[in-house]
DNA sequence: TTGAAAGCGCTAACAG
DNA sequence: CTGTTAGCGCTTTCAA
């Protein structure tokens, strides 16, 4: 049992020939005597030899490994950029390592340290919520080792981005609320410090104000994407002596449990309350009244990363590359006040 | 720029040292003199060495890195899955590499070899829907190299296993079914060849003929994990000239969908029909009405999986160990057709 | 307490 | 066309 691999050393011995031969044959190289390599292919197979990546990696001083740092799995717009990811990798050649930062700066610092141990040949980050500073970032940039944020990006570092035009989409969501008679309209934010939650904000208080409408501090919610404290929010809603009526969702999730909480409160959707989410999951369609979202297009951002990475991993000298991904306003019923015709 | 990592080797020339002096005081190792180790320790830290993993991956013939397999990352159980693999691994000081197989057998024989070459420690794995063979994992086990199916298990194999009381709890929710007076109900099942699946089916079966009730092939929807045909499986059921009085899901996602389905086509639920569903998302709560549901434990699954792969590569002696952990049925709106009291 | 040398599995430059 | 040799970065005998 527990029977050693077949090594490259062990068919050159068997067939007495060297090492160098055998490696020859099995890379598939010109210069080696179609029977030689012949032979040598046929005991490899029948050995079951697989060739030793490690050993691989430490002669050729790299991995063939991105490395991908998200806040969480469970979260369906990582999961799908993943997919995105390994779909470009997969095309590439390329094996992807998948860390998760559970939305922690510490854990993603620990996910850092360890991917780059590993020396992977490159790295794509979408930080977590928690991260307030890029300090850990520079000694990647420094040692040149090719690194792309994604959707939750880092400013002022230098590096390639992917991300969406989340203020102009975050303005026109509340444009359009602001199009079905809303005047009090609630807006989840995450954390300030993000680039993305930053935007998104920017976004709606520009539509408020280009429609003479008040920012008011009391409608927005400081989110920081905690999404076991949806009900809270709600109930606060709910409770304001002058009722918001409309509620910009930092994602659908939130939004169909705020809907949930508001029917149960005898609100009617959307015509006490407006609702707009954010992802446009499939769910969207399912719940009622349909939620109106915000197409977020999670694969197309980790494919567009990963395409970038790889084109640093492959030529060095490239410069940062900046690329913005356009989202898209989806309008169901959860919006819809006035009939659309 | 792209200056080369520090090496062992550099440290001991700087310091006019043995490369194995400097291994032993960075290794910690007693046999070093304090004085020489604090020399090695501070350069180390101010060059901001970093131990090469691969080498000594290479050299210890091991990578401390279990590689995962599942169908597909945006399938939330699997997601949830994964959580509790990285949580053991973490605290085993492990890593992960994940691959999915997109639900394709020949990715997951792709993926089983990639991780092979990379030489992880041991194996996670829930095979694809696709996947009805068993042959490609022979070799990891001749090899000895440590295995642990979760959830989409193996049967045969002689590896270890994780999974949850399948029939058991499909048994109970088509009891509940029919206690709630349901006669004809619709089954959504999974490809035959997965022992999950089938055992399920089986549940089903059980219960009906128990409270002697026809085993219909017609009800019998063989879905095969196939979402995009949800609206197929759900108007084939509406058609049938004698309608279903009940469904049981494959998920919460078909059962939700099909729900709405249902809702358009002006069944009411449980009245006319109703829904089970299978995994206990968030989501349940928060459809109307309430979607009842089994609760199946992914994240424990993961991490009882991880605990015992982990304990198996550390101890390569043991015996395969099967673990069962138990579901539970959920019950909510959906299914109430009689008032609780 | 330290150094020299071997070796993990592989590839590549250089001879032959 | 094939073999010899060196080396990727590290640990670990074995000597000193």
């Amino acid at each position: 049992m527990d029977k050693k691999p077949v090594t490259i050393k062990d068919i050159a011995q068997m067939l007495g020939l060297s090492k160098s031969t055998v490696s020859r044959a099995l890379i598939g190289r010109s210069d080696i005597h179609p029977e030689t390599k012949n032979k040598v292919v046929e005991l490899a197979k029948q050995l079951k030899y697989e060739p030793n990546t490690l050993a691989l990696n430490l002669k050729q001083q790299k991995t063939n490994t991105i490395g991908v740092i998200i806040p969480e799995t469970i979260n369906r717009f990582f999961a799908r950029s993943v997919g995105g990811i390994q779909r470009v990798a997969d095309m590439a050649g390329m094996n992807v390592m998948i860390c998760q930062s559970n939305e922690s700066y510490l854990t993603e610092k620990n996910n850092l340290h360890s991917l780059l141990s590993s020396r992977v040949d490159g790295l794509l980050v979408a930080i977590s919520r928690e991260t307030d500073r890029t300090d850990h970032f520079r000694p990647i940039l420094e040692r040149g080792i090719p690194l792309v944020f994604f959707d939750r990006i880092c400013e002022n570092l230098g590096a390639s981005q992917v991300f969406t035009d989340n203020a102009e989409i975050s303005f026109q969501g509340t444009e359009h609320l602001i199009s079905q008679g809303c005047k009090r309209i609630a807006f989840m934010a995450g954390p300030q410090h993000l680039f993305t939650s930053r935007n998104r904000l920017q976004g709606y208080s520009d539509a408020l104000k280009k429609h003479n409408l008040p920012v008011q501090e009391s409608l927005i919610i400081h989110s920081q994407y905690r999404t076991n404290k949806v009900e809270e929010f709600a109930r606060y809603l709910i409770s304001m002596p002058q009722r918001p009526d409309a509620i910009f969702a930092i994602n659908d999730y939130a939004a169909i449990e705020m809907m949930h909480i508001f029917k149960k409160s005898g609100l009617r959707i959307p015509h006490d309350v407006a609702v707009l989410g954010f992802n446009n999951e499939n769910m969207c369609q399912f719940v009622e009244p349909a939620l109106s979202s915000i197409d977020h297009p999670a694969k197309d951002m980790g494919a567009a990363a990963a395409e970038i990475l790889i084109n640093h991993i492959r030529h060095q000298d490239l410069k940062p590359e900046q690329r913005i991904i356009k989202s898209k306003l989806v309008i169901r019923e959860s919006t819809l006040k006035i009939p659309a015709f």
